[in-house]
RNA sequence: GCUCUUGUAGCUCAGGGGUAGAGCACUUCCUUGGUAAGGAAGAGGUCACGGGUUCAAAUCCCGUCAAGAGCUCCA
């Protein structure tokens, strides 16, 4: 698992080349970072800098520094940045050989407006990474020298539009092992419009969070009681989620697959068998003793580290919360013999799994510790493994066309060829990339293959998608696996009457149900299609005289199985519409007098607007065919 | 897990060493109104939890738990 440092850094790297061909907004970005440690240095002059690059939506700088920046520096630093501009320094480029720099570097010079008590540490130590016969610059605004490739705008006076968006920490060069600098983000556009524009974004994007649509539209709860990164499912969100299992389901049955269900935990041999313990015991929780177990151990007063190693060394039984649905469906599949005739076997389940992610990384429904998988595992021979993977892949891009989510990436994960987390022959290995690799292609979508983003079992394609804050998820995935099968020592009689192995495929077109439906509420901001809004039609009496007509509406469209409430407050209409606009309800019925003599209903569209009048029943129909059609 | 920030009513938030405030939502009453807020009254909180300082703590300090941002991690 450890991480080969000099392979993280030659991927971070850029090459002088590529720093060459960077953009004009990113040298712009670039060079407001050194206006923004220009006005740090000004303000607190012990400040050691380490990097300062542009990033996707603007830039950071890493310092070190006693004080402790929080947002209510921003503004001092700000008025420090804007007079920096102002006076329009040249951004000067000096070619100087390493002991120029070095010497310049000791003496506290670099990153700072001038010589120090304290070296530039940070530079001392960058200077080090940059290969020999590599031309080293500084960069020069007014006082501030930095060490820096470059490059940049012409003058400070072209960083005319930023602004300081918040402080993080991170670790030098992103080494744990490293101290934590304060890591201060900004951005910066080459106008105030685009600016304003960048911020009105991101104060939208605030608004489609699924955290905080979940919560204004009652669709979840994350209860401290009940535990981090544990989702509770309210009634609006688990029809939200039902229905996408429905609709799941229903491919499910097209293409053969059976439904299966299994317990939550299993005993520990099952998973020792299968190697997720011990070697991933620091990602599951911890294991569950028998009683009669545990009070011996206690009588035998065993301590921690004791009875961790009996754990791992298999003297001490007990029962684990399944990190994943593989075991159990295969010890299905074993539970009989099969014949070639048989396969493939597809056997499906919303499993739940749990696994026990770093509290820091825990968010919303995206990463949490509790979470069901819309999984499935194909057991098949060599033979079907290409038709198979075609299969899931087919049905991945059926889920993802449904829904109107077009925005994702395709990933094929690797193994990596210098980490030893990987299980099996590495011939199985080839296989099982190369038959990916296939399938990919003739997906006919775009796709980038990445080392060490494979299961540890086997080679996978990820669908990969961005939530509003720009973070990326890997929804649905698709694995092949010729491990498992080995480990389990899995077998099936071929025509030729003798055993052979069969291979596994692994697969969830959403992933996971909680992340799935996070990005889902962000994708449609809370605005649901008809088929899966919790609530579909609400039905608003213009006054109390129509409430029992507007009853028999809502009672007509209930038979119909259609999700129907009526509002029969006391509310004028105006503030009933508001109401129902706010809970995002797709239609709503306006019932008064017109309504009532003609039987029809008006329909107000919650994006469309008023839409006319139309039979009650021809309303029905409609609706229920947008239901039934999933129509977005 | 680490660093910083935050935790006050169901929700959004104000306040702040002298034992709690607003708006929305909720309940009741008045109003019976045609496409995004009619009016009135009422109810609702050990100010996350546990310690400490103080005559006095929701407020200051420490710890715990939880949330947010970032880093590290992610079968």
């Amino acid at each position: 698992m450890a991480e080969d440092a000099s392979n993280h850094d030659a991927k971070q790297r850029k090459t002088l080349d590529e720093r060459a061909r960077m953009s004009e907004l990113e040298k712009l970005r670039h060079s407001t970072a050194h206006v923004m440690a220009t006005a740090i240095a000004k303000l607190w002059p012990d400040a050691q800098f380490a990097a300062g690059p542009p990033v996707e939506n603007g830039f950071y700088y890493d310092v070190d520094l006693e004080h402790r920046i929080t947002p209510d520096d921003f503004e001092a630093i700000e008025a420090e940045m804007t007079r920096v501009v102002k006076e329009n320094q040249v951004f000067e480029r000096a070619v100087v050989s390493r002991d120029e720099a070095l010497a310049l570097a000791q003496s506290g010079r670099l990153a700072a407006l001038g010589e120090r008590a304290a070296p530039s540490r940070f530079k001392v130590d960058l200077l080090g990474d940059i290969p020999v016969g590599e031309e080293i610059s500084l960069y020069k605004n007014g006082d501030f020298w930095d060490l820096c490739a470059g490059p940049h705008v012409p003058r400070t006076g072209n960083c005319k539009a930023f602004k300081i968006m918040n402080v993080a920490s991170a670790f030098y060069k992103g080494d744990a092992g490293n101290p934590q600098l304060q890591r201060v983000y900004g951005t910066a556009f080459k106008n105030k419009t685009e600016l304003a524009e960048h911020l009105e974004r991101l104060e939208e994007a605030k608004k489609r969070d699924h955290r905080k649509l979940g919560k204004e539209l009652d669709l979840f709860h994350i209860d401290e009681a009940v535990g981090q990164g544990l989702i509770l499912w309210k009634p609006n969100g688990a029809t939200i989620r039902q229905e996408l299992q429905t609709f799941i389901g229903e491919h499910l049955e097209r293409q053969g697959y059976s439904q299966v269900f299994t317990p939550h935990i299993g005993k520990l041999d099952l998973y020792r068998t299968s190697g997720h313990f011990p070697y991933y015991a620091d990602s599951q929780f911890p294991p569950v003793l028998e009683r009669e177990q545990l009070k011996k151990l206690s009588d035998e007063g065993c301590s921690c580290g004791e009875l961790s190693n009996r754990l791992k060394e298999g003297s001490v039984e007990g029962f684990l919360l399944k990190p994943m649905n593989c075991p159990h469906h295969i010890k299905i599949f074993q539970s009989g013999h099969h014949s070639y005739r048989d396969l493939p076997i597809r056997l499906a389940e919303f499993g739940t799994v749990y696994r026990w992610e770093q509290s820091g990384e825990l968010g919303g429904m995206t990463r949490v510790r509790g979470f069901t998988q819309d999984d499935a595992h194909l057991f098949c021979t060599e033979d079907q493994v290409a038709g198979e993977v075609m299969g899931c892949l087919e049905l991945v891009k059926i889920v993802l066309g449904t829904l109107g989510m077009s925005e994702y990436r395709v990933r094929i994960g690797l193994r990596d060829p210098d980490s030893t987390k990987y299980v099996g022959d590495p011939a199985n290995w080839d296989r099982a990339e190369a038959a990916l690799r296939g399938a990919a292609r003739s997906l006919g979508t775009e796709f980038t293959e990445e080392a060490g983003e494979a299961a540890f079992y086997g080679p996978k394609i990820d669908f990969v998608v961005r939530d509003v804050i720009g973070r990326e998820w890997q929804l649905g995935t698709v694995q092949v696996d010729y491990n498992l099968p080995e480990r389990f020592g899995l077998s099936y009689i071929g025509s030729d009457n003798q055993p052979h192995r069969p291979v596994m495929i692994h697969r969830a077109p959403f992933g996971s149900m909680e992340r799935f439906v996070g990005v889902l509420i962000e994708h449609f901001a809370g605005k649901f299609p008809v088929w899966l809004a919790p609530e579909q039609v609400r039905v608003l009496p213009i006054s109390e005289k129509f409430a029992e007509f507007a009853d028999s509406i809502a009672g007509a469209l209930r038979e119909a199985r259609v999700r129907v409430t009526m509002d029969a407050s006391g509310d004028k209409i105006g503030a009933k519409i508001r109401l129902a606009q706010i809970d995002k309800v797709p239609y709503m019925l306006v019932i008064g007098n017109r309504e009532q003599e003609t039987q029809e209903v008006s329909i107000r569209h919650r994006d469309r607007g008023d839409e006319g009048s139309l039979g009650v029943m021809a309303f029905r129909d409609r609706v229920v065919g947008e239901i039934r059609s999933r129509s977005l």
